[in-house]
DNA sequence: AGAAACCTTGCCGTTGCGTCAAGGTCAAGC
DNA sequence: GCTTGACCTTGACGCAACGGCAAGGTTTCT
C-alpha cells in the first residue's frame, strides 16, 4: 500500500500518518523504487493501534509509551490516569457551563457580570452623573472582580451612598476638577467625608489597606491635584484607622 | 502600577497582559520615564473583564469581539454558541470516558480493543501456530478496526475456522514456505481453500472485494512467491464470485 | 555595595497536525 | 508524445495562549 491508501483504510490523513513516521510514533517503512513509502498490513494494525488510543485522547508519546512495553499493565495505568485527567476536565467544562447558564439567565444591559452584592449596591445608588462617582463604581467594580473585597464592604459602602448628604459632598469633589493644590476647601471637604463615613467601613477594610500595592497611586493619578489631595487623605485616614 | 502589579490585582500574570497587549486585546498603557508600562483602575477594570470571559473559554478573539461592541447582544450570542461549543465538548468527554470504562473493565492482556464479533470468534479459533493463520488474524484485526467490515463477516468466518479440516489447509499452506511460485501443490491447495469456504462468506464480502485498493498486494506481499499464488488464487477468487 | 525583586524586548517551545510550496511519478486519454 | 490529474516526496510555516529563558536595566532593601 501507498500511504495514501493506507490513510484510507486506518481513517487517517496521509499528513497524520508522516506526523507519526516524524515523531517515531510508527518506524518508517521500506520504499518502493520511485521512493514511495511501502506499508504492509502489520502497519495498518500497527496505525489503527494508534488511531483508537489518540481518539481516546491519549498523547502521541503516551501512545508510544503504551505501545512500547505493551505488557498491558503499563495501558491500564495510563487509561486510568487519562480517566482522571478527563474527569476533570468534564467537571471544569460543567463549572463553565453552570456559569454560562448564570449569565445567560441574567438580565441583559449590564455593564459585566458582577456578584450579586455589587448589583445590589449598583441597583441602590442614586442616579447621578457626579465624574467621582463613576471613578468609585469603577473602583468598586474592580474589587469585586478581583475578589479581594468582602461582600460586607459593599453592604456597607451601600448604605454610605444611599445617604443622601453623599450626593451633596460628590458635587463638592466634582468642584475641585480644575482647583490648584492647596484650594482653601480641601481640608473641610476632607473633613466632612470622613465624617460621612461610617465606623464599621473602616474596620471592614482587610489589613494591607488596599488590595495591591500601587493601586493606591494609580487611584490619585485619575484625579486632579486638589482632588487628590482630598482622596489621598481619606485614604490615610482609611489606612490609619482600618487595622493600623 | 506596574505590570505586576495589575496582574496580581485581577489574578493574571504578566507574562498574560502582555501578551493581550501583543495581539491588541488591550492597549498599549502610558510608560513611567523609565520604560516602565503604567496602569491605572480602568486597565485593571478591563483586565477583570478578560480574564472572567477567558475563564469561561472564550478565545481571545471572542473576547475582543465582545470587548469591542459592548451591546450585549453580541455578548449572549457569543456565549450561547459558546454553551452549544462546550456542550459538545462535554458529550465527547463523556463518550471517550464510557469507552476508557469498558477497556478499564475488560480482562487484560487481549492484544488491544476489538469488538465483540471479532472478540467472539479470536477466542472460538483453535489454538494454532501457524503463520498463515496469524496472517489471517492479523488481516481480520485490521479489517474489524478499519470498521469497514460487517460483524456478519466475523461470524461466518467464524464458523470456516471452526471447521478443523481448516487446520489442515493452513498447514499446507505454510508448508509452502520455501517452495517455488511453481510447486505443483498449489493448484490442488487452493481448490481445496475454495471449496471449503461456505457461499455466504462469497456473498458477504462488500462490493470492491477488498477495503481498499493496494492491500490486496500488501496482503500477497507478506506471503512467499508459492503461498502467495496461493492467496492471490483464493482472492480473485472472491473478486469474482463476490459480486461480480 | 551587593543582592533581591522588579521591569524591558525578543525569541523559542508547546500539541497535532493543516496547509502551502516546489517539485517527482505514474496511469490514462488525445 | 504530450498533457492532465491524482498520486507521492521533503521542508517549513501556522495555529492558541501563553511559559520560559536570555540578557539586560531599575528600584529598593540591607
Amino acid at each position: 500500500m501507498r500511504i495514501g491508501e493506507i490513510a484510507a483504510l486506518v481513517g487517517l490523513t496521509t499528513r497524520a500518518v508522516r506526523h507519526y513516521h516524524h515523531v517515531g510514533l510508527l518506524p518508517e517503512p521500506e520504499r518502493r523504487p520511485n521512493g514511495y513509502r511501502a506499508y504492509g498490513v502489520r502497519d495498518a494494525v500497527l496505525l489503527a493501534r494508534v488511531r483508537r488510543l489518540t481518539e481516546l485522547g491519549l498523547g502521541l508519546d503516551e501512545v508510544r509509551d503504551v505501545l512500547a512495553d505493551d505488557a498491558g499493565r503499563e495501558l491500564a495505568e495510563v487509561l486510568e490516569e487519562l480517566d482522571a485527567d478527563l474527569a476533570r476536565q468534564e467537571a471544569a467544562i460543567r463549572e463553565r457551563r453552570y456559569r454560562l447558564g448564570v449569565l445567560l439567565a441574567e438580565p441583559p444591559g449590564v455593564t459585566g457580570p458582577v456578584s450579586p452584592a455589587l448589583a445590589a449596591l449598583l441597583a441602590q445608588a442614586p442616579r447621578t452623573d457626579s465624574p467621582s462617582a463613576a471613578k468609585d463604581r469603577e473602583y468598586l467594580t474592580l474589587v469585586d472582580a478581583a475578589g479581594t473585597g468582602s461582600q460586607e464592604i459593599f453592604a456597607l459602602f451601600g448604605t454610605l451612598i444611599a445617604d443622601p448628604a453623599v450626593a451633596g459632598l460628590y458635587e463638592r469633589l466634582d468642584a475641585l476638577a480644575e482647583a490648584p493644590a492647596d484650594d482653601p476647601r480641601i481640608a473641610p471637604l476632607a473633613a466632612d467625608l470622613m465624617a460621612a463615613v461610617p465606623e464599621e467601613l473602616f474596620a471592614a477594610i482587610p489589613e494591607d489597606g488596599v488590595v495591591v500595592t500601587g493601586l493606591k497611586e494609580a487611584l490619585l493619578a485619575e484625579y486632579a491635584p486638589a482632588q487628590a489631595e482630598v482622596v489621598g487623605r481619606l485614604m490615610e485616614a482609611f489606612v490609619e484607622r482600618g487595622r493600623g
